[in-house]
DNA sequence: AACTTGGGCAACCGCGTTCAC
DNA sequence: GGTGAACGCGGTTGCCCAAGT
Protein backbone atom coordinates (compact mmCIF):
# COMPACT_ATOMS: atom_id res chain seq x y z
CA UNK A 1 0.00 0.00 0.00
CA UNK A 2 1.10 3.16 -0.95
CA UNK A 3 -0.12 5.13 1.90
CA UNK A 4 2.40 3.35 4.11
CA UNK A 5 5.12 5.12 2.84
CA UNK A 6 6.35 8.60 2.72
CA UNK A 7 6.47 9.68 -0.96
CA UNK A 8 7.75 12.83 -2.30
CA UNK A 9 5.91 14.96 -4.59
CA UNK A 10 6.43 18.07 -6.70
CA UNK A 11 8.95 18.54 -9.80
CA UNK A 12 11.50 15.53 -9.92
CA UNK A 13 15.43 16.61 -10.02
CA UNK A 14 17.88 14.83 -12.23
CA UNK A 15 19.23 12.56 -9.45
CA UNK A 16 15.50 10.83 -9.58
CA UNK A 17 15.61 10.75 -13.17
CA UNK A 18 18.81 9.09 -13.34
CA UNK A 19 17.46 6.31 -10.73
CA UNK A 20 14.06 6.09 -12.62
CA UNK A 21 15.87 5.66 -16.28
CA UNK A 22 18.50 3.11 -14.94
CA UNK A 23 15.63 1.07 -13.16
CA UNK A 24 13.92 0.61 -16.75
CA UNK A 25 16.32 0.34 -18.73
CA UNK A 26 17.40 -2.85 -16.93
CA UNK A 27 13.57 -3.64 -16.04
CA UNK A 28 11.86 -1.94 -18.26
CA UNK A 29 8.09 -0.57 -18.16
CA UNK A 30 5.69 -1.54 -15.88
CA UNK A 31 5.32 -2.63 -12.15
CA UNK A 32 5.88 0.95 -11.10
CA UNK A 33 5.18 0.47 -7.49
CA UNK A 34 7.64 -1.96 -6.73
CA UNK A 35 10.17 1.08 -8.18
CA UNK A 36 10.51 2.91 -4.77
CA UNK A 37 11.26 -0.31 -3.05
CA UNK A 38 13.84 -1.60 -5.49
CA UNK A 39 15.75 1.58 -6.16
CA UNK A 40 15.00 3.84 -2.85
CA UNK A 41 13.11 6.52 -4.92
CA UNK A 42 10.85 8.29 -3.19
CA UNK A 43 8.10 7.99 -5.24
CA UNK A 44 4.62 6.54 -5.54
CA UNK A 45 4.12 3.94 -8.82
CA UNK A 46 1.54 6.51 -10.29
CA UNK A 47 4.10 9.55 -10.16
CA UNK A 48 7.19 7.50 -11.56
CA UNK A 49 5.13 6.08 -14.43
CA UNK A 50 3.76 9.82 -15.45
CA UNK A 51 7.35 11.01 -14.97
CA UNK A 52 8.92 8.30 -17.53
CA UNK A 53 5.40 8.38 -19.99
CA UNK A 54 5.13 12.08 -20.25
CA UNK A 55 9.11 12.84 -19.68
CA UNK A 56 11.62 10.45 -19.69
CA UNK A 57 10.55 8.14 -22.57
CA UNK A 58 12.87 8.40 -25.70
CA UNK A 59 9.37 8.00 -27.86
CA UNK A 60 8.72 11.74 -26.18
CA UNK A 61 8.69 14.29 -28.68
CA UNK A 62 10.17 17.96 -27.10
CA UNK A 63 9.47 20.72 -28.57
CA UNK A 64 7.19 23.02 -30.41
CA UNK A 65 4.72 21.71 -32.03
CA UNK A 66 4.64 21.85 -35.70
CA UNK A 67 1.67 23.41 -38.19
CA UNK A 68 1.21 19.96 -39.41
CA UNK A 69 0.61 18.87 -35.36
CA UNK A 70 -1.42 21.67 -34.89
CA UNK A 71 -3.40 20.75 -37.96
CA UNK A 72 -4.28 17.13 -36.80
CA UNK A 73 -4.98 17.84 -33.35
CA UNK A 74 -7.49 20.37 -34.21
CA UNK A 75 -9.25 17.82 -36.52
CA UNK A 76 -8.45 14.86 -33.97
CA UNK A 77 -10.38 16.85 -31.31
CA UNK A 78 -13.34 17.84 -33.49
CA UNK A 79 -14.34 14.47 -33.89
CA UNK A 80 -12.99 12.97 -30.19
CA UNK A 81 -13.54 15.70 -28.16
CA UNK A 82 -11.35 15.48 -24.97
CA UNK A 83 -10.32 11.86 -25.74
CA UNK A 84 -6.73 12.52 -24.98
CA UNK A 85 -5.06 9.52 -25.47
CA UNK A 86 -6.69 8.56 -28.36
CA UNK A 87 -5.48 11.66 -29.69
CA UNK A 88 -1.77 11.28 -28.60
CA UNK A 89 -1.60 8.20 -30.12
CA UNK A 90 -2.58 9.77 -33.77
CA UNK A 91 0.23 12.21 -33.10
CA UNK A 92 3.64 10.74 -33.22
CA UNK A 93 6.27 10.96 -30.18
CA UNK A 94 3.24 13.56 -28.57
CA UNK A 95 1.72 12.31 -24.96
CA UNK A 96 -1.69 12.57 -24.06
CA UNK A 97 -0.29 15.24 -21.75
CA UNK A 98 1.50 17.09 -23.62
CA UNK A 99 -1.77 17.42 -26.44
CA UNK A 100 -4.13 18.19 -23.42
CA UNK A 101 -2.08 21.20 -22.12
CA UNK A 102 -1.18 22.39 -26.34
CA UNK A 103 -4.56 22.64 -26.26
CA UNK A 104 -5.72 24.29 -23.54
CA UNK A 105 -2.99 26.65 -23.42
CA UNK A 106 -3.11 27.25 -27.43
CA UNK A 107 -5.50 25.98 -29.60
CA UNK A 108 -8.28 26.58 -27.90
CA UNK A 109 -7.39 30.29 -27.81
CA UNK A 110 -6.52 30.14 -31.46
CA UNK A 111 -10.14 28.33 -32.01
CA UNK A 112 -12.18 30.58 -29.61
CA UNK A 113 -13.29 27.60 -27.67
CA UNK A 114 -14.88 28.53 -24.44
CA UNK A 115 -13.29 26.51 -21.85
CA UNK A 116 -16.10 25.73 -19.77
CA UNK A 117 -17.91 24.28 -23.14
CA UNK A 118 -18.06 20.40 -22.56
CA UNK A 119 -17.12 17.94 -25.14
CA UNK A 120 -20.62 16.34 -25.80
CA UNK A 121 -19.90 12.69 -24.48
CA UNK A 122 -22.43 9.66 -24.88
CA UNK A 123 -24.57 8.58 -22.35
CA UNK A 124 -24.85 4.98 -22.59
CA UNK A 125 -21.16 3.86 -22.67
CA UNK A 126 -22.37 0.98 -20.69
CA UNK A 127 -25.58 0.48 -21.59
CA UNK A 128 -26.03 0.14 -25.45
CA UNK A 129 -29.94 -0.64 -25.04
CA UNK A 130 -30.68 2.66 -24.81
CA UNK A 131 -28.98 3.45 -27.97
CA UNK A 132 -31.43 1.74 -30.28
CA UNK A 133 -31.94 4.38 -33.02
CA UNK A 134 -28.41 4.54 -33.53
CA UNK A 135 -26.10 3.45 -35.90
CA UNK A 136 -24.53 0.72 -35.10
CA UNK A 137 -21.26 -1.28 -35.95
CA UNK A 138 -21.53 -5.29 -35.79
CA UNK A 139 -18.75 -6.98 -37.03
CA UNK A 140 -19.36 -10.37 -38.59
CA UNK A 141 -18.71 -13.42 -35.95
CA UNK A 142 -16.60 -10.66 -33.95
CA UNK A 143 -18.54 -9.79 -31.33
CA UNK A 144 -19.75 -6.68 -30.58
CA UNK A 145 -18.31 -5.89 -26.42
CA UNK A 146 -18.98 -2.42 -25.41
CA UNK A 147 -19.10 1.13 -26.31
CA UNK A 148 -15.97 2.98 -24.78
CA UNK A 149 -16.76 6.33 -25.81
CA UNK A 150 -18.99 8.39 -28.36
CA UNK A 151 -19.21 12.17 -28.95
CA UNK A 152 -21.13 13.46 -31.12
CA UNK A 153 -20.16 12.04 -34.00
CA UNK A 154 -17.93 9.58 -33.27
CA UNK A 155 -17.58 6.15 -31.09
CA UNK A 156 -15.04 4.21 -29.39
CA UNK A 157 -15.89 0.59 -29.56
CA UNK A 158 -14.29 -2.80 -27.90
CA UNK A 159 -14.38 -5.88 -30.20
CA UNK A 160 -13.16 -9.74 -30.09
CA UNK A 161 -11.00 -10.18 -33.41
CA UNK A 162 -9.36 -13.78 -32.79
CA UNK A 163 -9.43 -14.01 -29.76
CA UNK A 164 -8.06 -11.09 -28.55
CA UNK A 165 -10.09 -7.73 -27.42
CA UNK A 166 -9.39 -4.89 -30.08
CA UNK A 167 -10.02 -1.66 -29.96
CA UNK A 168 -11.70 0.50 -32.41
CA UNK A 169 -12.67 4.45 -33.13
CA UNK A 170 -15.60 5.11 -36.05
CA UNK A 171 -16.05 8.68 -37.22
CA UNK A 172 -18.55 9.46 -39.59
CA UNK A 173 -18.34 12.73 -40.59
CA UNK A 174 -14.78 13.40 -40.87
CA UNK A 175 -15.41 16.61 -43.78
CA UNK A 176 -17.60 13.74 -45.15
CA UNK A 177 -14.92 11.23 -45.25
CA UNK A 178 -15.16 7.86 -42.69
CA UNK A 179 -12.20 7.26 -40.61
CA UNK A 180 -11.66 3.49 -38.71
CA UNK A 181 -9.27 3.45 -36.70
CA UNK A 182 -8.30 -0.15 -34.76
CA UNK A 183 -5.62 -1.47 -33.33
CA UNK A 184 -2.77 -2.04 -35.83
CA UNK A 185 -5.20 -1.03 -38.77
CA UNK A 186 -6.38 2.35 -39.81
CA UNK A 187 -8.51 3.43 -42.54
CA UNK A 188 -9.01 7.05 -43.84
CA UNK A 189 -11.37 8.14 -46.70
CA UNK A 190 -14.64 8.40 -48.74
CA UNK A 191 -16.92 5.85 -47.17
CA UNK A 192 -17.75 4.26 -50.41
CA UNK A 193 -14.33 2.95 -50.47
CA UNK A 194 -14.16 0.22 -47.49
CA UNK A 195 -13.21 -2.55 -48.94
CA UNK A 196 -10.42 -3.22 -46.60
CA UNK A 197 -13.16 -3.58 -43.87
CA UNK A 198 -15.49 -5.73 -45.83
CA UNK A 199 -15.96 -7.68 -43.01
CA UNK A 200 -17.75 -5.47 -40.96
CA UNK A 201 -20.94 -3.08 -42.08
CA UNK A 202 -23.12 -0.86 -40.39
CA UNK A 203 -26.30 -2.05 -39.01
CA UNK A 204 -28.81 1.21 -38.01
CA UNK A 205 -30.89 -1.31 -36.41
CA UNK A 206 -28.76 -3.59 -34.16
CA UNK A 207 -30.54 -6.42 -32.16
CA UNK A 208 -28.60 -4.96 -28.70
CA UNK A 209 -29.95 -8.25 -26.90
CA UNK A 210 -27.87 -10.76 -28.96
CA UNK A 211 -24.83 -8.65 -29.29
C1' DA B 1 13.92 47.37 -8.08
C1' DA B 2 9.91 45.36 -6.09
C1' DC B 3 5.62 43.57 -6.62
C1' DT B 4 1.62 41.64 -9.18
C1' DT B 5 -0.48 39.11 -12.72
C1' DG B 6 -1.13 35.65 -15.96
C1' DG B 7 0.54 31.99 -19.13
C1' DG B 8 2.60 27.56 -19.66
C1' DC B 9 3.28 23.17 -18.26
C1' DA B 10 4.68 19.32 -15.08
C1' DA B 11 2.65 16.75 -11.79
C1' DC B 12 -1.13 15.32 -8.75
C1' DC B 13 -5.79 13.52 -7.75
C1' DG B 14 -9.85 10.85 -8.19
C1' DC B 15 -12.08 7.44 -10.43
C1' DG B 16 -13.04 3.76 -13.66
C1' DT B 17 -11.07 -0.34 -15.75
C1' DT B 18 -8.13 -4.28 -16.00
C1' DC B 19 -5.36 -7.74 -13.99
C1' DA B 20 -3.89 -11.31 -10.79
C1' DC B 21 -4.82 -14.23 -7.27
C1' DG C 1 -17.07 -14.81 -9.01
C1' DG C 2 -15.00 -11.72 -5.49
C1' DT C 3 -11.48 -8.76 -4.03
C1' DG C 4 -7.47 -5.96 -3.79
C1' DA C 5 -3.67 -4.16 -6.49
C1' DA C 6 -2.10 -1.98 -10.47
C1' DC C 7 -2.84 0.69 -14.35
C1' DG C 8 -4.60 4.37 -17.35
C1' DC C 9 -7.23 8.43 -18.23
C1' DG C 10 -9.02 13.17 -17.93
C1' DG C 11 -9.57 17.09 -14.96
C1' DT C 12 -7.32 20.06 -11.96
C1' DT C 13 -3.73 22.16 -9.23
C1' DG C 14 0.23 24.64 -8.25
C1' DC C 15 4.91 26.08 -9.33
C1' DC C 16 7.95 28.75 -12.23
C1' DC C 17 8.94 32.55 -14.88
C1' DA C 18 8.28 36.39 -17.97
C1' DA C 19 5.73 40.53 -18.78
C1' DG C 20 3.46 44.41 -16.99
C1' DT C 21 2.89 48.08 -13.58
Amino acid sequence: MEGRHEYKKGLWNSQEDKILMEHVKQHGVGKWNRIAKATGLKRCGKSCRLRWMNYLSPNVKRGDFSEEEDDLIIRLHNLLGNRWSLIAGRVPGRTDNQVKNYWNTHLSKKLGVNKKEKIKTCQHSKSPSTKSNDMALNIKSNPYKEILNCSENSETRKFLQDNSLQEMIIIDDFETNFLFAGNGIGFYGPSSSIEPFQDYFVDPYPDWAAL
